[in-house]
DNA sequence: CAGCGTTATATCCTATAAAATATAACGAAT
DNA sequence: ATTCGTTATATTTTATAGGATATAACGCTG
């Protein structure tokens, strides 16, 4: 059975560009795990690339930088989350989580009105 | 002041293609409204191609169509929200509301780390 | 000092989503 | 019968996000 779930995904939207989603939050404990923004890209099948382009995102949006970095490699340079990072990031899996289990209550009922097998191909 | 707030967006996914969303949510309501797709996308200023094709996959994903159609117009054509999508739609907005509630919890500890200014410009 | 693995950035390329456009069939009203 | 405003669909074009690639500067390690 293909059990269709709702992965509650909330965004902070910042004016119009967005602060933090779920991928953003996913990026910073992958670095704070990781210790470096490319060891988390690699991790997470991103480019570093766009990983970067996501923590400079934050580090903009937020009063101060959820991500601390050095250049430098081998033990030299990596990237560190900041206790103000940590703190972000607790909060909105707070978020999060609040809002998985409002969705949760009524997701039951939701899931019996849909098919039981999935549309092939391209949906939008 | 910026008043930065979380709009909570759920999205209720069926295998990989989703099935609703605030889009598609924002659509079906817009349609109950209007009569008609054409007219709701105009009000909407969406593209027909586009709302056409939402309403297509909501009907592919849920096991009774959302929404009737009828070609002709000028009274005669034209197209409806059926009994079945209302249901859909209030399940949805009730979850979507039980979501909103969770987050607004958390939210104004969360706007704190916001900068006071949004960053200018594309910031991914 | 040479090498490794970073951060940081710029440039080019490409895949894809969305818009724009076109057209057919249709049904009611006039 | 003509017109109007739909649904439904196909095709072409455009805008853009993201990947790929290249390069410089940097700081530990050996």
């Amino acid at each position: 059975m293909t059990k269709a779930v709702a992965k509650t995904r909330i965004r902070v939207l910042f004016g119009s560009a967005f602060a933090i989603g779920p991928g953003k939050a996913d990026l910073l404990q992958a670095i704070d795990e990781a210790g470096s923004i490319s060891a988390a890209a690699r991790q997470m099948k991103m480019s570093y690339r766009r990983a970067w382009l996501l923590v400079d995102t934050m580090n903009q949006c937020f009063r101060e930088p959820v991500v601390d970095t050095a250049t430098g490699g081998k033990g030299g340079g990596g990237a560190q989350i900041t206790p103000f990072g940590k703190t972000v990031l607790r909060d909105y899996r707070k978020m999060e989580a609040g809002a998985s289990v409002a969705v949760a209550r009524h997701m039951a009922d939701f899931s019996r009105m849909l098919r039981k097998t999935p549309p092939a191909g391209k949906t939008y």
